[in-house]
DNA sequence: CTGAAAGCGCTTACAG
DNA sequence: CTGAAAGCGCTTACAG
């Protein structure tokens, strides 16, 4: 990779390489407009490209911003690292991506990677077991933040670093609240791994809010925070409350904690025979965008995914201040819609 | 960032810089035991880790990978991106990612930065007009060949690099015969923007075989590459066609060339009251995961999304060989599904 | 096997 | 305003 340098440009602008490199980066001891001329000229001619590996080992700062999900194809992750993307690029940032197909050691890994590159900033998407890293990444974190990196995790914040914050519990609460007011009176969950946060709250927030008024469910089964694992959970659930094609006076409603669940249950009910709203209704969490055209619309809550991407870049690179107060939460908006429809 | 450095290490490990360098990274100059245990005892005990900017500069390579998509939130690049990290992590390589929303500008740009940052090898996913960069990206392309950098482009090869194809030509044409097997007579095309290589040829593919059974389209319309573009595409159509519920006896066949297109029109076919596949039938192409329980099903062409971004990474990374010669092309499978059913 | 030293390509006080 | 020089943190011939 030898390309030309600036060491080069210098030379056929007759200047050093001092001077070259202040009138190509935008130095506050600006040359003269002569210099400057002759400098920039050689620079195009040559066709010159800094070198970013060198500007970083000079400068203190690289330009880089890692940020980690568990799974870019899922469309939760992908409209996140969207809006992420965007907001970096606002920064002049580029962004190093990691998908860790949800595994400790990609994840630690990963992370120890973008801190050999030292990246500026470290955006952590994607909850985890009860908010603890486990040590090794822990420890790393320490380590990175002593040197000046910044943390900012999507999801329940760590003991350091910033966070953004979607308000699973308080959203699925409300979604509760909704259905309860339209005229549901029996509930199910398909919920999803013990181990993820963000499941086990939208799970409890859901519940606590059928319990204060008086209602709870009438079963409970989870599955992998995937498709596939909506449609298991959906097949134990028909057969747990022998739900049948055409039987139901008031149909169940269940309450999936991903969008991506709620359509595998469909799918799954849908092979029974059993019609989503008639049979048993449905509700998901997430809005996904290539979801919204679903026939059953799916009654859902909207999460802003990009503008929460965008803002968990924003506290990392917003320079001043201590990261660790930067908490953000961001609020979730119910859409009810056919797939709990009551006739 | 004022880390651990080599220095460090070496000095606590009462060794030369060189010594621990050799050690602590692959080096072929193995040291004696004794010393190479001191020198990881102490590495372990500072906590170091590299500094890849230094590296890099000393070494001829950064281990980055760039990836540019148009859009990542857009299931089709979010699935080639997948597939991309996964091939990139197993060469321990790392990826910069750049989204461009389809802006040129920001394209053109974002390779410049990759280059700047001396990306070992640089993937290009999603095509543009007719084949051809424009002069200033050419040039830099150039530039960043003539330095050894590796450019792959996923889509229709470029003048130079190498090329991951899927044959949506082909694979048109295949979709196109399936539905004259399976009884269709009638046909019309939701297509995408001219400037976009990837709609001209499915378009064309599924025109020409057309012909070649003395068969043509009643009409054709086009819109953007998203689901609002299909969705206007397809009232245009429903109005071109005079499309009313239940008036068909032998309903249109519309081939929209993406999948997510394909979701808007039955979107808006469904506000004026028509039905799929009764009043109209309609095919996609890409087999998008979430819409695979899409109701009625979606006639599709399933493309290898994540093996096609895996390839293409790993043409860029496979050292040896004049990468211009590296093409490779990926066939598409037709899925025929109730969405084009004939009763 | 081990070390002193040059070099990778930039930036930035420090002088002039 | 401009330049000589040190330094950023590593790697790697070249000697020993």
């Amino acid at each position: 990779m030898a390309a030309v340098t600036l060491q080069d440009v210098a030379q056929r602008a007759g200047v050093s390489q001092a001077t070259a490199s202040r009138v190509l980066n935008g130095s506050s001891r600006v040359p003269g407009e002569d210099v400057a001329d002759r400098v920039r000229t050689a620079a195009r001619e040559l066709g010159y490209v800094p070198n970013a590996q060198a500007q970083a080992l000079a400068r203190a700062s690289t330009g880089l911003l890692g940020l980690v999900v568990h799974d870019i194809a899922d469309p939760y992750f992908s409209s996140i690292v969207r809006g992420a993307q965007a907001a970096a690029r606002a920064a002049a940032k580029q962004v190093l991506l990691a998908s860790t197909d949800r595994d400790f050691d990609i994840e630690r890994e990963s992370v120890s990677t973008f801190i050999a590159h030292r990246a500026d900033a470290i955006v952590l998407a994607g909850s985890r077991q009860s908010g603890h890293l486990d040590r090794e990444l822990e420890a790393e974190f320490e380590r990175y933040r002593a040197n000046g990196g910044r943390l900012v995790v999507i999801g329940q914040p760590l003991a350091y670093g910033g966070a953004v914050e979607p308000e699973n519990q308080a959203a699925a609460a409300e979604l509760a609240e909704a259905l309860m007011d339209a005229g549901h009176r029996q509930f199910a969950v398909i919920g999803g791994p013990g181990s993820i946060r963000t499941a086990v709250d939208r799970r409890n927030g859901f519940v606590e809010a059928l319990c204060r008024r008086g209602l709870s469910t009438v079963v409970e089964v989870s599955g992998d925070f995937t498709r596939d694992g909506g449609y298991s959970a959906a097949r134990r659930l028909a057969a747990a409350l022998q739900l049948e094609p055409g039987a139901a006076a008031a149909p169940v409603c269940v309450f999936a904690v991903t969008d991506v669940m709620a359509i595998g249950a469909i799918a799954a009910w849908r092979e029974l025979g059993l019609q989503v709203p008639r049979d048993v209704c449905i509700a998901g969490f997430d809005d996904i965008p290539t979801l919204r055209d679903h026939t059953p619309s799916l009654t859902t809550v909207a999460l802003p995914l990009e503008r929460i991407g965008a803002r968990a870049v924003e506290l990392a690179l917003h320079g001043a201040g201590d990261i660790d107060d930067l908490r953000e939460r961001v609020p979730g908006r119910v859409l009810l819609r056919d797939s709990t429809r009551l006739d």
